[in-house]
DNA sequence: CCAAAAGTGTTTTATATACACCCATGA
DNA sequence: TCATGGGTGTATATAAAACACTTTTGG
């Protein structure tokens, strides 16, 4: 596609980054689309949309999750992450990113199509240097450069294989996605939506578990308890049959 | 692929927050300018550029402080803020905003001219609910607002007097900018960079001040050093020729 | 009554706050 | 040697971490 409109402007795209949680698995999960087109054809990419004239970058975000799941959401869900800019993210023509995250509250079923060829979720891991996200058949991980400058001059030099890496700055984009998750995870956890209106301590425990690298019995419900009440509200107590001690439910404190 | 043309997307506009500091008031300052334009003429605001095709926004608020002081920087003392993208921000034609922060090392004398009809320090001070700035004859704030749909709501119905508010929405970008970098202020104190390679610890405190709300000589230099002596590496010693022991001189520590 | 799941309590440790005291310099 | 500016130390309060213990359910 040949450059460039009338005012020399870059083209400008909504990435979004949707989490969601599966239940019977107790995992963290993102959507991730194969590309059907050009650039990067045949790739694992996070799902994006060009922005229209006549919408917030947050509305397109959450035009993209009804586009791509069916599932109509409110603002609520959807938060900014971040704008990726730099000139070589894109091979060809400049185009910039800006990127959302949303939480799902559920993990529903993909249809095939919607412009990509497949669409799968990534159940959330963690490495030493990175984060995972696997679907069983393939891994793809967070970048391991830790500034900007430094994964920028690898990314431009490599030349990916599709199997091991994501489409364009994605693995970039997916490390300051978790990253900020975790940095606000002891103080506004909005990544515990993808838990749905209410969730156990437990819960929470599984949804902190991949972003602090620990497993969840690690993490002592006691003191999780104790750092974090001043985020979740009482809702009264399950009634499940299994053995064991109902556990209480929370939602999260309003701000 | 549509987006090529451009009544179909946005522009895209780089708004740069510039702080310094200055050592005979001990003030943090920020640069504002008075548009000579529609809209908005006639109106004190945050210094802007349009974006071009071959550049990345960092490159683009780059050249802003170039444009505006002559001063050429490197990268290291500028940061993404956000990206603006409300439908109500831009009266008629759409427009969004990636805010940058840039820290000068001293504050320089301004020039007149470079497209705006004045351009003037205004020197940060706080109220009970907001900042404010002031250069002596005109005092701004930051937005009272907690939530951007509250913002924007009672932004659309105002009409705005020019001596009392800024143009666009830029007293909520402000409203943002002060408390990134509060929150901020124990962790990645890069407001700091504004006193230049070395700053001693009132000097820290001082600048600290304004984003606490607290008076200089509240905030402990006791407790001060204790919690941030991590963030900041010793350089010696001042010899200053004033009454008093020498103060210690510090630099940010590299992460 | 036992095992499983969850919640409570206590001790230890680290960090934050308040405040008193000591050190180095210029006049 | 005194006022001024700056650094050091201690005692107290608060929050984090580790871990032992009690409660509630199903079988």
């Amino acid at each position: 596609m040949a450059a460039s409109n009338i005012l020399e402007q870059p083209f400008i795209n909504i990435t979004n980054i949707i989490w969601s949680f599966d239940h019977t698995t107790n995992r963290v999960n993102i959507l991730l689309v194969k590309r059907d087109n050009q650039p990067y054809n045949g790739y694992w990419a996070l799902p994006e949309t060009f922005m229209r004239f006549q919408e917030s970058a947050d509305e397109a975000a959450l035009r993209l999750v009804k586009e791509k799941i069916g599932m109509a959401l409110s603002g609520s869900h959807t938060e900014q992450l971040a704008t990726f800019t730099n000139k070589l993210r894109t091979p060809g023509d400049r185009t910039l990113s800006l990127a959302y995250m949303t939480f799902l509250p559920d993990k529903p079923q993909l249809k095939a199509g919607y412009g990509a060829s497949d669409a799968r979720w990534f159940s959330m891991g963690y490495a030493d240097n990175c984060y995972t996200f696997s679907d069983g058949q393939q891994t793809f991980q967070t970048a391991i450069s830790s500034t900007e400058t430094m994964f920028y001059a690898k990314f431009a030099k490599a030349n990916l294989d599709p199997t091991k890496h994501l489409a364009f700055d994605h693995e970039w984009i997916l490390k300051i996605a978790c990253d900020r998750i975790r940095n606000k995870l002891d103080y506004q956890p909005n990544i515990l939506l993808v838990l749905g209106a209410k969730f156990t301590l437990k819960d929470a425990r599984m949804v902190y578990s991949p972003f602090l690298k620990t497993p969840v019995n690690k993490i002592d419900n006691s003191n999780f308890k104790k750092s974090h009440n001043k985020l979740f509200t009482d809702m009264g107590t399950t009634t499940e049959n299994r053995p064991g001690r109902p556990a209480r439910v929370y939602k999260l404190a309003a701000l």
